[in-house]
RNA sequence: CGGGGUGUAGCGUAGCCCGGUAUCGCGCCACAUUUGGGAUGUGGAGGUCGUCAGUUCGAAUCUGGCCACCCCGACCA
């Protein structure tokens, strides 16, 4: 297989693409929509779920798990939930197969075996969740309930794409249960800002924290909250989402608790989740044509060192040396890969680590062994240097945080240079499709301008920022007064 | 679901028009020499040419059906 990539600038996708495959991330699997998350890739939203789990945790939830299948008469019981998610269920209508009477090698769907109701593949919990919550909350002392799972959910998409939309996907979703819409509100904010906390502390992607309108609104919420992050190409990707559930969800599975003072009231909610489409996010916000670019704080590999030598008694002599450098560093929590397969040269160990997005290498031969050095190189930079042994743990230590700091930088500034204030829908136009990126302008807040704009432009409002400034402007495309410019991109 | 395209070894391909059992590169295996940016040489393994049927002495090649995948659109909380 060769490992040359496409570049972004001759097919973007195919880049992407490539990236995914090429970087041992994931691979299309047989069955349609749905990929293999492969080990390497794996290993990166593990280090993703891990970081979000103790935000979790710190922020007072627990874990939990519901069934993956959602008897129908459940998932129905939320109209607007159950209207948005429809078109892309899968559903469970049998429990059998059996031998084909008529060829003995194949099976076919028992007929006899039809279920009594039909099972959904959970899209997304809360019909499931808060059908159990029903049973869980009596009393205002049952409240809140702060619960997470980690789960695997399947939206039937009609096209689909490595991590950024595949039928089957990994995520977290939290659902939780307040006494009040004030708390509800609170807790709906707060996950938005763990989310921001993590992608951008973590991930090194920077996010535009917004309200969604209510055209791109999670179907059974009344508000959604969300991060938006810019990529390479000028779109935008919803990153995560938060979402202020009301009572919908309390009414449509009853689910009501007793206050302080004796009286019978219907239980607030939010939901909030993001799933294995942060890798694309990753992928698309730092990668290079050499491949891809992983933020240290979650590369499974931080580091990785390359010996270079001559014969069995050179490798001995340089492993004594690496293996050396690599206990300093384990000792700083620093994860460190040797890399001393005999099987492959120096050269294609470099190239395969750039490929995978290691953030450091280490190179040791013979001639550093003379020296005392070392020869450090960087990936974001793609930069080396010859450096001492001595104190290269602290040395490597801040080298990560710097990594870290300028992938953060640069894609905070690519994602401000890529945003872009517009007063008229001509230059509106024109931006999107020459400069594109995030456009922000004024909108008269009515959904069929949204639409309008939508369907001329294929733009989609991403966000209403959090604190966005007030100003008084007119739409671009209605002319109507407008109180606040929002934000316009085409989009993932 | 509409429009377009592609199916030949693990991957990428030539051959197809004009019918005679398949080309090349990468990768893979063995051995040797190598090892500071994707090694070289020699030898070797690997293919019911997407699938089913038809035409023919003979089909990767011609004809028809089917299937899969890709791209564009529709769809995407």
């Amino acid at each position: 297989m060769s490992k040359e990539l496409t570049s972004r600038k001759e097919d973007y996708s195919k880049w992407y693409n490539d990236i995914v495959v090429k970087a041992d991330l994931a691979d299309h699997s047989a069955v349609r929509g749905c990929m293999v998350i492969k080990p390497y890739g794996y290993g990166i939203w593990e280090k993703m779920q891990q970081a979000l789990d103790k935000m979790f945790k710190d922020t007072g939830h627990v874990n939990a798990y519901f069934p993956l299948f959602i008897p129908k008469s459940l998932f129905e019981a939320e109209e607007k939930n159950a209207e948005g998610f429809a078109k892309e269920c899968a559903v469970v209508t049998h429990y059998r197969l059996k031998t084909d009477p008529n060829n003995k090698q194949k099976l076919i769907v028992d007929p006899e075996a039809k279920l009594e109701e039909e099972l959904v593949v959970r899209p997304t919990s809360e019909a499931i969740i808060w059908n159990t919550y029903k049973g869980w909350i009596q009393s205002y002392r049952d409240l809140p309930i702060l619960v997470n799972q980690w789960a695997n959910v399947v939206r039937w998409e009609m096209r689909t794409r490595l991590f950024l939309r595949t039928a089957e996907f990994l995520w977290q979703e939290g659902h939780t249960a307040h006494a009040t819409k004030e708390e509800a509100i609170e807790e709906t904010k707060k996950m938005l800002e763990v989310y921001a906390d993590f992608v951008e502390n973590w991930m090194a992607v920077p996010v535009v924290k917004g309200v969604k309108t209510a055209n791109e609104r999670f179907a059974g919420a009344d508000d959604t909250y969300c991060i938006e992050a810019m990529m390479q190409d000028g779109k935008a990707l919803q990153a995560g989402t938060s979402h202020f559930l009301g009572q919908n969800f309390a009414k449509a599975f009853d689910v009501k608790y007793v206050t302080k003072d004796n009286k019978q009231e219907y239980v607030w909610a939010t939901s909030w989740g993001v799933s294995t489409r942060l890798m694309g996010a990753l992928i698309m916000s730092h990668s290079d044509d050499n491949g891809l670019v992983i933020p240290p704080k979650i590369a499974p590999t931080q580091v990785v060192i390359v010996p270079i030598y001559k014969g069995d008694a050179g490798l001995e002599k340089v492993s004594k040396v690496a293996h050396e450098i690599k206990n300093k560093l384990q000792a700083k929590n620093i994860s460190v890969k040797y890399d001393d397969r005999d099987t492959q040269r120096p050269g294609f160990k470099f190239a395969e680590h750039e490929l995978k997005g290691v953030p450091v290498r280490i190179a040791i031969g013979e001639r550093d062994l003379e020296n005392g050095t070392v020869e450090l190189a960087r990936r974001d930079e793609l930069s080396k240097e010859t450096v001492s042994i001595e104190g290269i743990e602290d040395r490597i230590e801040t080298l990560l945080n710097d990594i870290q700091t300028n992938l953060f930088n640069k894609a905070k500034a690519r994602t401000e240079a890529l945003t872009t204030k517009v007063d008229s829908y001509e230059e509106f136009k024109k931006v999107l499709d020459e400069k594109t990126g995030f456009v922000s302008a004024h909108w008269d807040g009515t959904p069929e301008t949204e639409e309008k704009i939508k369907e001329e432009t294929k733009a989609t409002i991403r966000c209403i920022p959090l604190n966005n400034p007030q100003e008084a402007g007119v739409c671009i495309y209605s002319g109507k007064p407008s109180t606040q410019r929002v934000l316009f991109a085409r989009a993932y």
